[in-house]
DNA sequence: AATTGAAGCAACCGCCATCCG
DNA sequence: ACGGATGGCGGTTGCTTCAAT
């Protein structure tokens, strides 16, 4: 059985939209709106069916869109989106006004998977070399948390660094509200409440795990109902509270999350624009000062 | 100059959620 | 309450462009 497709009617063209065709729908929604999509290609003469000038709308002709390269703070944004979302294109999209989900998705498909998997890449070596960290990589849900760590750490960063050097006094204040405000937005939301109905007061992982203050960054701003706390202080405090969260991403995993965390944050920072060609290279000889088990590990 | 493979991107497909009669 | 219609979303495909050989 199964419902029919709304392309499904002879005579519909596919493929490359022309620029006569653009030029139709275009001056047709400027002038009637869209109303309802499935009658749009009849009403406006259209061989194409609704779908797929709702697409061609969204996706390039809408008068909003964006063109060009994602600027290093879209990136950062979608990096940091999607550790927190997955592949939810379109509310990461609605957090970047002007481009569209289809956009930012091929961009990740095409350019910021390769990155962080070659993070990955670098991660595996850095952790073979040392015993103590005995991480399952072959695990997916491990491997989920690299990509998150990764895309995370990645993200924090490169804002850091930008924020250092394009405003060392006050730009961090701006950066640290950037996690709050996605948290407290409706994108948050699912993660808000992921500690079950009850209702307890669980604070996002990645602020529980945030390298802002790790690295020295410490919120300048109460004014934001979501503070940014110290790690050590507040992290153990509510560490009941949020296990499961923990669990969830880490399933069976050797590790934990905090665990990982530590470990991660400070590796992958390291990882991250290392001038010269041997990314490795830097750790010869050095891995004791890069590298320190939390406290609870030694 | 021709060929080939990789990368990038627009568009399609099918599933799911919501709307509405 | 139910079922069909519709819109939205994410995964995938395939075409185009470009670089390497």
């Amino acid at each position: 059985m199964g419902r029919t497709y709304c392309c499904d009617n002879d005579g519909v063209k596919k493929g490359a939209w022309s620029p006569e065709e653009d030029r139709i729908l275009v001056q047709y929604i400027q002038k009637h709106g869209h109303g309802s999509w499935r009658s749009l290609p009849k009403n406006a003469g259209l061989l194409r069916c609704g779908k797929s000038c709702r697409l061609r709308w969204t996706n390039y002709l809408r008068p909003d869109i964006k063109r060009g390269p994602f600027t290093p703070e879209e990136e950062a944004t979608i990096i940091q989106l999607h550790g927190m979302l997955g592949n939810k294109w379109a509310s990461i999209a609605s957090q970047l006004p002007g481009r569209t989900d289809n956009e930012i998705k091929n961009f990740w498909n095409t350019h910021l998977k390769k990155r962080l998997s070659s993070l990955d890449q670098k991660l595996q070596i850095f952790s073979s070399s040392w015993g103590p960290i005995n991480i399952k990589w072959e695990s997916p849900s491990t491997q989920h948390m690299v990509h998150w760590e990764s895309a995370r750490v990645e993200a924090e960063a490169r804002l850091s660094m930008e924020s250092l050097l394009l405003n060392p006094s006050s730009s961090v204040k701006m950066e640290n509200n950037y996690f709050p405000r996605i948290w407290n937005s409706e994108v948050g939301e699912p993660f808000r409440n992921i500690n079950g109905k009850d209702g307890g007061a669980c604070e996002s992982p990645i602020l529980q795990a945030s390298s802002w203050t790790k690295f020295g960054f410490s919120s300048v701003d109460n004014d934001n109902e979501f503070q940014m706390m110290s790690i050590e202080q507040e992290t153990h405090e509510q560490e009941d509270n949020c296990k499961p969260n923990a669990d969830i991403i880490t399933g069976s995993d050797s590790i934990s999350f905090n665990e990982f965390t530590d470990y991660s944050d400070t590796a992958l920072k390291l990882l991250l624009d290392i001038p010269g060609g041997n990314d490795m290279e830097f750790l010869e000889g050095h891995t004791e000062k890069f590298y320190q088990l939390p406290q609870s590990q030694v």
